[in-house]
DNA sequence: GGCGTTTTTACACCC
DNA sequence: GGGTGTCCAAAACGCC
C-alpha cells in the first residue's frame, strides 16, 4: 500500500520535474524575446516583470515542488531518494537539534544565504542598500503616528487608482501573501508565493535597477504570510506550509531559520507593541507563541478544530486577538485568559456556515470583518461584538484562485475584498452594501490577496494567481 | 472523528 | 482572439 504510494508520487515527481523544466525554458525564451522586441508585443508583456538567473533554475525550480507536494499531503518528507534532493553541499550533521523539531534534517536548520537562494537575475545589491536605508529612519515614521504604526485616515475612493506602471508580475503563479513595507520612505511590496518564493518590488527604483523585482526561495512551499517588524524593516519574517519560520536578516543577508515544526503554518501575525512575540497558527487548529528573546515557543493552544487561516490584533487593546478557522468559527481571545488549559474559552465566537477565511479588526477596533466561504462578508459592531450585519459576497474562489480575504483601509468605513469579475469589491460599513468596484483594463486577472499601506493612504496593492501585483494609489 | 471521494474552474501560454 | 493544458489544493460530503 504505502510503497505503491511512494511509486505514485515518484511518478507525479517525475511528471513535474518535466513540467517545470518546460515552464522555465519557455520563461527564458520569454524573457529574451522580451529583450529584443520589448515594446511590440501587447500590453500584458509591456508591464514589469521578474526575470529568472539561468543558473538558479536547475537547482532551485525543481526539487522544491516534491517536498511540498509530500508535505502538503501528509507524507514523511525524508522518503527513499528524496533525501539530498535539496541542497547536497549541507549534508553535516552538526547543526544542533532544536528541542521543538528533533527530527528535521541539518539542512533545513542551517541559514540561507540569501545569494544562494536569489531565482532572479537582478543582483542583490540595490535591494538590500534600499531596506537598509529606510530601515534606519524607521522609528521616527512610528513615533509620529503613536501606537500602531498606522495612520488614520479617510478617503475618496474616487480617487484611488491604478496606473500602468504600478502593476508588476513579481513572481511565477499564485501569490498567497502580500506586505507593504511600513515606511513612508518607499514604495516596496513583497509577496509570497505558492513554490515559496519571496519577491519584492521597488516600485520607484526602475531606473537605477531595472523594473526592481527580485525574488529569492526561502521556502519549499507556499508562504503562508508576511510580517515587517516596523521598527527594524531590515528583518522580514515568512512562514510557510513546509513548517517553517525564516526571518531575513537584510544586515546579514540570511534567511536565519526561527522556527520549525512537521505541521503547516497558516498564519502568522505579531501585536503592534509586541516585536519580540511571533503569534501563529500551525497545523489543525493550534496557536503558537514564539519568543524571540528566550528563542522558545509558549505552550500552544488548541483554538480551533481546524486550520487557523488568519491572526490579527485590535489595534485599540492589543490583548484581544482573532483568529479566523476552517472550522468555520471565528473567535476573539483575551490573551490575558488564555491560561494553562490547552483548550481555552473564546471571548466571542462567530459563527459561520462554512470556512472563514478571514477575520480582521477595522482600524479603530471598533469593528470587526469577516470574510467566509458561505459567501458572506460580515461585519460584527457594538461593544461585545454582538452587533451583526451579513451581506452576501460571491467568494467561490474555486481551485486556482487564493482564496478572499476582506481587508480594512484606513478608517473604519470601507472593507475592501477580490471580485470574480476581475474587479475590487468596496463595501461601505455604514450603508451596508457595496458602494463601488475598482476596476481597470489594465487588470488581466482577479486580485485575490491585498494589503493597505500603513502609512500612505489610498495605497491598495492586490496581488493576483498569476504572480502580478497592482498597486492603487491617490 | 477519521478516512476516501467529489467538486470547484482562472490563468497563461501558444498559435 | 480563441483553444488548450495546467492542476495534484481545499473543503465538503458520504461512509463507516
Amino acid at each position: 500500500m504505502a510503497s505503491q504510494r511512494l511509486t505514485e508520487y515518484e511518478r507525479k515527481r517525475l511528471e513535474n520535474i518535466k513540467r517545470n523544466d518546460e515552464l522555465l525554458a519557455s520563461l527564458k525564451i520569454h524573457s529574451k524575446l522580451a529583450d529584443l522586441s520589448a515594446s511590440a508585443k501587447r500590453n500584458r508583456e509591456q508591464t514589469k516583470s521578474y526575470k529568472i538567473s539561468p543558473q538558479k533554475k536547475a537547482k532551485s525550480e525543481t526539487p522544491i515542488v516534491i517536498r511540498r507536494s509530500l508535505r502538503t499531503q501528509g507524507k514523511k518528507p525524508d522518503s527513499p531518494g528524496l533525501a539530498d534532493d535539496f541542497n547536497e553541499s549541507s549534508k553535516k550533521q552538526t547543526t544542533p537539534k532544536s528541542q521543538v523539531t528533533p527530527d528535521k534534517s541539518a539542512r533545513e536548520l542551517t541559514p540561507l544565504l540569501m545569494r544562494d537562494v536569489r531565482v532572479s537575475s537582478e543582483p542583490d545589491e540595490p535591494l538590500v542598500k534600499k531596506i537598509l536605508s529606510v530601515s534606519k529612519d524607521s522609528p521616527s515614521n512610528g513615533a509620529k503616528n503613536g501606537v500602531g504604526m498606522r495612520v488614520t485616515a479617510s478617503i475618496d475612493l474616487e480617487s484611488m487608482e491604478l496606473m500602468p506602471e504600478n502593476i508588476a508580475r513579481v513572481v511565477p503563479n499564485r501569490i498567497l501573501s502580500v506586505k507593504f513595507f511600513p515606511s513612508a520612505d518607499i514604495r516596496m511590496v513583497v509577496v509570497g508565493n505558492k513554490f515559496g518564493d519571496l519577491g519584492f518590488w521597488n516600485i520607484d527604483s526602475e531606473t537605477e535597477d531595472g523594473d526592481g523585482i527580485y525574488m529569492y526561495r526561502p521556502h519549499p512551499a507556499p508562504v503562508s504570510s508576511i510580517c515587517i517588524q516596523p521598527f527594524s524593516m531590515n528583518k522580514i519574517i515568512t512562514c510557510s506550509y513546509h513548517g517553517l519560520i525564516r526571518t531575513l536578516d537584510v544586515k546579514k543577508e540570511t534567511f536565519d531559520l526561527t522556527y520549525s515544526t512537521e505541521d503547516a503554518i497558516f498564519s502568522m501575525s505579531q501585536r503592534s507593541d509586541d516585536v519580540n512575540s511571533l503569534y501563529f497558527g500551525e497545523g489543525q487548529g493550534v496557536l503558537r507563541v514564539w519568543d524571540e528573546r528566550s528563542n522558545s515557543s509558549s505552550m500552544a493552544w488548541n483554538l480551533h478544530d481546524s486550520r487557523i487561516n488568519t491572526i490579527d490584533f485590535n489595534p485599540a487593546n492589543t490583548n484581544l486577538m482573532v483568529t479566523s478557522s476552517s472550522d468555520g468559527s471565528a473567535c476573539i481571545w483575551d490573551l490575558r485568559k488564555l491560561g494553562k488549559k490547552s483548550n481555552p474559552d473564546s471571548v466571542k465566537e462567530i459563527r459561520r456556515d462554512r470556512a472563514v477565511h478571514s477575520a480582521y479588526f477595522s482600524p479603530s477596533g471598533n469593528l470587526l470583518a469577516t470574510t467566509s466561504l458561505d459567501d458572506k462578508v460580515g461585519v460584527v459592531s457594538g461593544a461585545n461584538y454582538d452587533d451583526e450585519f451579513l451581506l452576501y459576497h460571491y467568494n467561490q474562489t474555486g481551485r486556482w484562485l487564493s482564496s478572499f480575504k476582506g481587508v480594512w483601509g484606513w478608517d473604519d468605513s470601507y472593507v475592501f475584498v477580490g471580485s470574480m469579475k476581475r474587479g475590487v469589491d468596496v463595501i461601505s460599513t455604514e450603508e451596508k452594501r457595496i458602494v463601488t468596484t475598482l476596476e481597470s483594463p489594465h487588470m488581466t486577472a482577479i486580485p485575490c490577496r491585498f494589503d493597505a499601506h500603513p502609512l500612505n493612504p489610498g495605497m491598495l496593492a492586490g496581488a493576483t494567481s498569476g504572480g502580478q501585483v497592482y498597486v492603487w494609489s491617490l
